[in-house]
DNA sequence: GAACTCACGTA
DNA sequence: CGTACGTGAGTTCG
């Protein structure tokens, strides 16, 4: 067997935990976090430090869950280490006058709140944080440290974290003794060695010259300590003994200042820092003379979070302990002993990482798996893929235990499991590529069917909300330096491994833990066909539809960018000059609604448009009320900058995610849509502009690439009005069906009908009227927004809607009875049994309940048209399969798929589309499929 | 800096 | 006062 991992045995959540700040160094953190002119009181007092620490403050508690909570401050006197070293801290630059005054409201803010603030004379705010936590370490207590000094970190212990802001006060992430020697390459305890050595600017403290943390580290790990360093400083030979020697007395001093004071002299007692309800009034008057808004609701959401009854402190459940697996015997040892059982498989996963600046994956990245870890009931085990000199015996048999399908599995993100195990930057041992199999359950996959609406799907929040239990591992807080390496990016790697280890056992069994939770849920509600059968494939055929990406036309993009930009800065100076006058040839932002707002209201007198939150709209339907009332040439050219800007940012955001390899690779979110749909992101590929000449000009940016080195065609394969043909089948409607049975223009038949003509005679613009109002009903659309939408009278439209429902009354029962049905039932399905499930049926809020009755409207029929072409994608797959086609699906576009297409298989591929597609549900009109071919996107379409 | 609002592209 | 989404720019928070 391998080694076994020592299973940190987990602090139970009864423990108190104080968190204590320092107060001066992340007040001011804040007033650099924040611009300072735009955080002011009417009386001119800047709040920006005030602010920002209350906020940083309130996330704090609610990361941390702290029983208690206080704050130290600097006092502004000399104290002991000025005392001693005259120049400590000197030659700082001056506070900056905006800050001034802010220290102070900070502190009155935590009066407000209840939360002890501690000042001692002579002493600095640090002292203060070591005592009191020094003092929770000796009661038992586990001690959260906020402070952006980095002294603090000497406080670090088994029960210590010190949270350091790494930007800002957003980012504040916990340092425990792990992240401390991966980063320094020493202890905590040894960090103010390394600190006295190096010298600290901020504290006007000069090290020895030219020695960086590097060199330190080295020389406090090769003689065990600071006092050994200094003992040996005549054997360290170069420049930098030379250096050290001449400044043994500044090291010496540097070290006595930075040692924190742990044993002040407090006259307060740890209880009295325990976090209590603050008193509404006094909150609510302090808060409004700082003039602070928002965050006043969120101090009682926090509190009440924190305090409520009803939220029983999460508990840290053990894992089972591991094994690291250094032979395939291991791995094959724990199979055969788990036999039969479900196992919890968690394969850990680094990146994609994002691009700088942008909340985008680097394009073409696909992850890289790095470990994989099984858990079963009371046992687990942890393979490392990422360790050097893989063993190929074990990388074999991790490959066969992913494959085997006889080994059942619970898995988080099937998807992204399937991609990082097939991306390129596989770990060599897994050759091709590993596939996944035995999948039973995916349990985002299954939350997502128990609750389509959830917004968080990612583990942690799964364990959070359905287990009561954090997903982060405590930290195993061992430190790497034990055998005494000297080798420090070698220790610090294997710590890290051994927290990945842990981290990633945890992670298989609390998916184990939530695939026990959600498998009754998903049996109870009829979905666990629907999770097999339909989304759990779909996972696996997703991933090959990212991984393989569209090809796309660079120069062309780039073409198109250099056109729309020339033509946005035409627009942008005939805009300005059509309202040089009344501006006074003040260049507006055409982007800023609010810039907007002044010119067409107060300069050029326009009349008010429909109200917004913040003023009054300038989106396009009211600039062209605006501009038939008016004729003003700005308007038109504002909204030819409109059109064209977007086209620009489009076209640039696509050109930002071309991977390498000269394709764009979208991710699917299969969870993101409560009705069933998917969604399209990094970039979306699901609303590329396809309505305007110029917008189609970027769908021809969109090409076929090469299969297997040959030549391709894009086939673009679509249903027709796929929305109305469900609302024909699930309304059973005898005239909507005959409709489509007819095989005449949908939309002159139903005009037909509505306006008692033949359906010949029906004109362009009583179709386009009933072409509205079909599609409008699906959404729940009123004889209001029938009116609006048609710029009839809303007694004109309410005549459209009764003619309709006279014709096909059909459809208004079943939109009458689905709404009733879902308020019984408190949910809607679909033809597949997707649930949507509604509460705001019964609310008494009106406009909650009426957007929850547009739901129910809507949910069945947009979900059963993604239950169909889902079935659709998954029986075209198989078909290519069958068939050993070499085609493959690119994209989705709710309606329409895309697909590469190897010339030679142009017929065979159409064909198999039609058929696959046409009878992918079995509805009473049929499904009517259309299908195209080009080079491009847009050729295909056609 | 993060969170919000507005505007707008698709089905 | 029409459903379902994602993105980008501007603005606000106070």
């Amino acid at each position: 067997m391998g080694e076994t991992a020592a299973a940190e045995t987990g602090t139970s959540e009864t423990r108190p935990r104080l968190m204590v700040l320092d107060g001066h160094s992340m007040a001011f953190r804040a007033f650099y976090a924040l611009p300072a002119e735009n955080f002011a009181t009417d009386t001119g007092q800047h709040t920006n430090a005030v602010y920002g620490f209350t906020a940083m403050l309130l996330t704090m508690i609610r990361q941390q869950a702290p029983t208690h909570v206080a704050v130290a401050f600097d006092l502004s006197g000399p104290t002991f280490r000025s005392a001693e070293y005259a120049e400590y801290k000197a030659g700082r630059s001056e506070t900056p006058a905006e800050f001034a005054g802010q220290i102070e409201l900070t502190v009155k803010v935590m009066e407000a709140l209840g939360i002890p603030t501690l000042t001692v004379e002579d002493y600095e705010a640090d002292d203060i944080v070591a005592t009191l936590s020094a003092r929770a370490e000796a009661a038992g207590w586990d001690a959260v440290v906020v402070s952006g000094d980095r002294d603090a970190f000497q406080l670090i212990s088994e029960h210590t974290t010190v949270l350091y802001p790494k930007k800002g006060v957003s980012d504040i992430p916990p340092m425990d003794a792990d992240a401390v020697m991966a980063k320094y390459g020493v202890s905590p305890a040894q960090y103010p060695d390394l600190a006295a050595l190096v010298g600290e600017s901020a504290d006007n403290l000069p090290g020895v010259p030219g020695v960086g943390p590097g060199f330190a580290a080295k020389w406090i790990n090769a003689y065990g300590g600071l006092e050994g360093v200094l003992e040996n400083a005549d054997s360290i030979t170069g420049k930098k003994g030379e250096a050290l020697r001449a400044h043994l007395e500044d090291v010496r001093r540097n070290r006595r200042l930075n040692a924190l004071v742990r044993d002040l002299d407090l006259p307060v007692d740890l209880e009295a820092m325990a976090l209590t309800m603050p008193d509404h009034d006094t909150v609510s008057e302090l808060f409004d003379a700082l003039q602070f808004n928002r965050i006043r609701d969120r101090v009682f959401e926090v509190f009440s979070e924190r305090l409520g009854a009803d939220a029983p402190a999460a508990e840290v459940e053990e894992a089972p302990e591991h094994v690291v697996a250094t032979t395939a015997a291991d791995l094959g040892g724990f199979l055969a002993a788990h036999a039969g059982a479900l196992l919890g498989v968690h394969v850990v996963v680094d990146g994609p990482d994002m691009l700088p600046k942008r909340k985008v994956p680097v394009p073409g990245t696909h992850g890289t798996p790095v470990g994989v870890a099984f858990a079963a009931d009371d046992a687990a085990l942890y393979v490392d893929l990422d360790a050097e000199g893989p063993d190929a015996e074990l990388m074999a048999a991790v490959r066969d235990a992913l494959e085997d399908a006889g080994t059942a599995k619970a898995v988080h993100d099937l998807k992204r499991t399937v991609k990082a195990l097939a991306a390129p930057t596989r770990p060599a041992g897994l050759g091709e590529g590993a596939v996944i199999g035995g999948v039973e359950d995916d349990v985002l996959l299954s939350a997502y069917l128990i609750q389509p609406d959830r917004r968080d799907v990612d583990l942690a929040s799964l364990a959070e909300a359905h287990l009561r239990t954090p997903l982060a591992a405590p930290a195993t807080g061992q430190p790497a330096s034990a055998q005494g390496e000297l080798d420090l990016d070698g220790g610090a790697a294997a710590a890290e491994r051994v927290q990945r280890a842990t981290d990633a056992v945890r992670a298989a069994w609390v998916v184990r833990r939530l695939s026990a939770e959600f498998t009754p849920q998903v049996l109870e509600r009829g979905a666990q066909r629907l999770l097999q059968e339909m989304e759990i494939p779909l996972a696996r055929l997703l991933a090959r539809m990212e991984l393989a990406g569209i090809a796309v036309d660079r120069d062309h993009l780039e073409a198109l960018r250099a056109d729309f930009a020339e033509r946005a800065d035409a627009a942008k100076e005939s805009a300005w000059a059509s309202v040089a006058e009344e501006t006074g040839g003040m260049e507006v932002n055409l982007g800023s609604p609010k810039q907007l707002q002044e010119v067409l209201f107060e300069r050029l007198n326009m009349p008010r448009t429909r109200k917004t939150k913040t003023g009054f709209s300038t989106d396009v339907d009211s600039l062209q009320d605006l501009l038939e009332q008016t004729q003003h040439p700005f308007l038109e050219n504002l909204m030819a900058h409109r059109d064209v800007t977007k086209l620009r940012q489009t076209v640039e955001g696509l050109l930002e995610t071309v991977a390498p390899d000269g394709r764009i690779h979208t991710t699917y979110s299969q969870t993101a849509a409560a009705t069933g749909r998917l969604s399209s992101l990094h970039p979306n590929l699901q609303n590329i502009p396809v309505r305007t000449e110029a917008g189609r000009r970027i769908r021809e940016a969109f090409t076929a690439g090469e299969v297997d080195g040959t030549e391709a065609v894009l086939l673009s394969a679509d249903y027709s009005q796929i929305e109305m043909r469900i609302m024909a089948h699930l309304s059973e409607d005898a005239g909507l069906i005959e409709a489509f049975n007819m095989g005449e223009d949908l939309h002159s038949f139903v005009g037909s009908q509505v306006f008692g003509v033949d359906p010949h005679e029906v004109s362009a613009e009583q179709r386009s009227k009933v072409k509205a109002m079909s599609y409008g009903l699906a959404y729940g659309l009123s004889s209001f927004g029938l009116s609006k939408q048609l710029k009839i009278s809303v007694d004109e439209a309410r005549g459209l809607m009764k003619g309709y429902f006279d014709r096909f009354g059909g459809v208004r029962d079943y939109l009458r009875d689905v709404v009733a049905q879902a308020r019984q039932d408190g949910f809607t399905s679909t033809i597949e049994g997707r649930r949507r499930y509604l509460p705001d049926l019964n609310s008494d809020n009106r406009q909650l309940r009426d957007m929850a009755e547009r739901a129910a409207l809507n949910a069945p029929i947009q979900g059963s048209a993604a239950d169909i072409i889902k079935r659709a994608m998954l029986d075209v797959q198989a078909g290519l399969e069958e068939q050993r086609l070499r085609s493959r699906l690119l994209l989705q576009v709710h309606d329409e798929l895309i697909l590469e297409v190897p010339r030679g298989e142009l017929a065979a591929a159409t064909a198999l589309l039609e058929e696959r597609m046409g009878r992918a549900a079995d509805l009473s009109v049929p499904l009517d499929v259309h299908v195209g071919e080009g080079r491009t996107w847009h050729a295909a379409a056609h």
